[in-house]
DNA sequence: ATGAAAGCGCTAACAA
DNA sequence: TTGTTAGCGCTTTCAT
């Protein structure tokens, strides 16, 4: 059943049938009317195919993330739910969990095509992919990287937050200040808190003690709570944790607690994200709070004025808020 | 740049062109050839649209659930977006908020998206909303009823939950057994996890006390920590709560500690769902874990079923596994 | 094995 | 104010 259907239903012209139904002036009261009862009596809903085929917009933008069962980016994608709501736009949710074929699949595009926009955070993905991806597509990567590459990134001050954090840690007496989260793409936020961390150990005349850096596969508790198990096995002694999310946090301090050891009066423990599991935690998570909601909104419309055409200025890097929220952990 | 453009430059029809795209047989070799390298030359990829007008699908699937954020639903959106990877669907994820109009939003496909079907967690919609929801495309709803819509349902006995989890802080010996999750929507889960509340202190010849009985907003961890206060602030005796869900249930021991309350020992605590985040609390959260891979196995594979028509029963409730889990809770 | 051409349902330029 | 009609880019039937 198509517009055809409620056109002759109504008596009218398809024309007439698609001006009603997208609300534009110069109807007379009774043909919208009768356009309207043909409608109902139909029980007629538009195509959204035809419709995107003809104005080339779908309505949707995808947010790519790596997991989502990460708190992390369930808080993210909620907020960007909210902001395209605001303009009546949809969030196609895909995972890409880390996995670089994944990554790419969607950057490319070969899967949901079916989109204006992208909001991306990539794991893994290099940099002229990223950029062919920004071709195809308006894009806004997340997550801050240090190569130059010409597509819209939003981040918070990575290097600045891990600074913070390990600051924080230092003004308690801690010495022994263990991190958890190194990873092999020196490239991405990861790479960036460590210089954060290795910044602030200097400052204090402290020097990196390599036993002291665990890396930690996708940043879920578990991960947390092994990495952790490691260092204690190791034997290195230390004071204080600087997890690079809140869920490894939150696996150390379990893994601190099953050895008997007191957070935060024999380790000092701080997260990264904010997420609300923090707040409710035993104890309450010492963390670095980005602002998702500036995040989101950022990207969002971001890409609606790239999607608009509005936007003439070139791709840039923007630097989000972040604070170090004091609690209970440290 | 379209198909035509593509079959020109490779001096082929568009057919030829279809044909090779598609991997359809019949093509030589020369021809394939030539017509890849034409698609290679023009960076052309095929407009999704089109196909999709023409053919009627989408490969997008939607899953609306009232909100992302609550760690449950993010667990089961993972999982049904791994099962929707294997039949080559992507998840569109849509939230509710619990919010009535914007469910019946999401549910009559007002901003009618590009979508084969929907798996729906209705939070406050009617069943005759609920039938034409599923009349106008293949649905699945998750979250039992009481009422008898003619629509796939797939949930866990809630009754049968409710039971164990209140038999087993029974079996602890507790007497004076709070419920957080009570809700003005009888017909839900919540309605049924009451109804095995109910059942089980009779079964213990114990009476229902009302001011054990707390209603919970938005099932939010901030929602059990309100809750809980309540009832402390009321002098109702209690040694045990059995909370609807994890995250209520996690907000509720962080009262509970804030008062110098030890769980287990002073108060007991069983949850609902089975997170992630329960697996490392402090304490270890006991509840009880309804089986998400299977309910999401079920709807994907059931919304594929009716998508490619061959499924002729008749729509049902289909009861998934669970199982209670002894952490250290309760 | 390949081509010509008719739509899928909608919008919008142009006509009346 | 309303109608006519030409596509949007693809698939597909029917010819060749």
């Amino acid at each position: 059943m198509s517009l055809k259907d409620v056109a002759s239903l109504a008596g009218v012209s398809t024309k007439t049938v698609s001006n009603v139904l997208n609300d534009r002036p110069h109807i007379s009261a009774g043909t919208r009317r009768r356009v309207e009862e043909a409608i109902a009596e139909l029980g007629y809903r538009p195509n959204p195919a035809a419709r995107l085929l003809k104005q080339g917009r779908t309505g949707v933008i995808a947010l790519a993330i790596p997991d989502i069962e990460l708190p992390y980016f369930a808080e993210l994608a909620a907020a960007v739910h909210r902001v395209a709501e605001r303009f009546d736009y949809t969030v196609l949710l895909d995972q890409t969990g880390g996995d670089e074929d994944k990554e790419r699949l969607v950057a490319t595009g070969f899967r949901a095509h079916l989109i204006d926009g992208l909001i991306l955070s990539p794991l893994s993905l290099q940099p002229e992919e990223l950029l062919d991806c920004a071709a195809r597509r308006p894009t806004v990567l997340l997550g801050e990287r240090f190569y130059d590459v010409q597509v819209d990134h939003i981040a918070v001050d990575n290097v600045a937050a891990g600074r913070d954090a390990v600051r924080h840690l230092l003004s308690r007496g801690r010495e022994r200040i263990a991190m958890i989260g190194e990873d092999e793409f020196y490239a991405g936020p990861a790479g960036l808190r460590k210089r954060g961390y290795v910044e602030a150990l200097s400052e204090a005349g402290l020097d990196v003690d390599d036993d002291l850096v665990l890396s930690a596969g996708l940043f879920q508790r578990i991960d947390g709570m092994r990495a952790t198990q490691r260092l204690l096995d190791s034997g290195t002694p230390f004071d204080a944790i600087f997890a690079f999310n809140d869920t490894l946090a939150l696996g150390a301090i379990r893994c601190l607690h099953d050895h008997g050891l007191a957070v935060p009066d024999d380790v000092a423990v701080v997260g990264f994200d904010d997420v609300e599991e923090g707040r409710f935690s035993t104890p309450r998570l010492t963390t670095i709070a980005p602002d998702k909601e500036q995040i989101a909104e950022l990207a969002v419309t971001r890409l609606m004025g790239r999607l608009r055409g509005d936007l003439d200025d070139s791709p840039q890097l923007f630097s989000t808020a972040h604070r170090l929220v004091v609690r209970e952990s440290a």
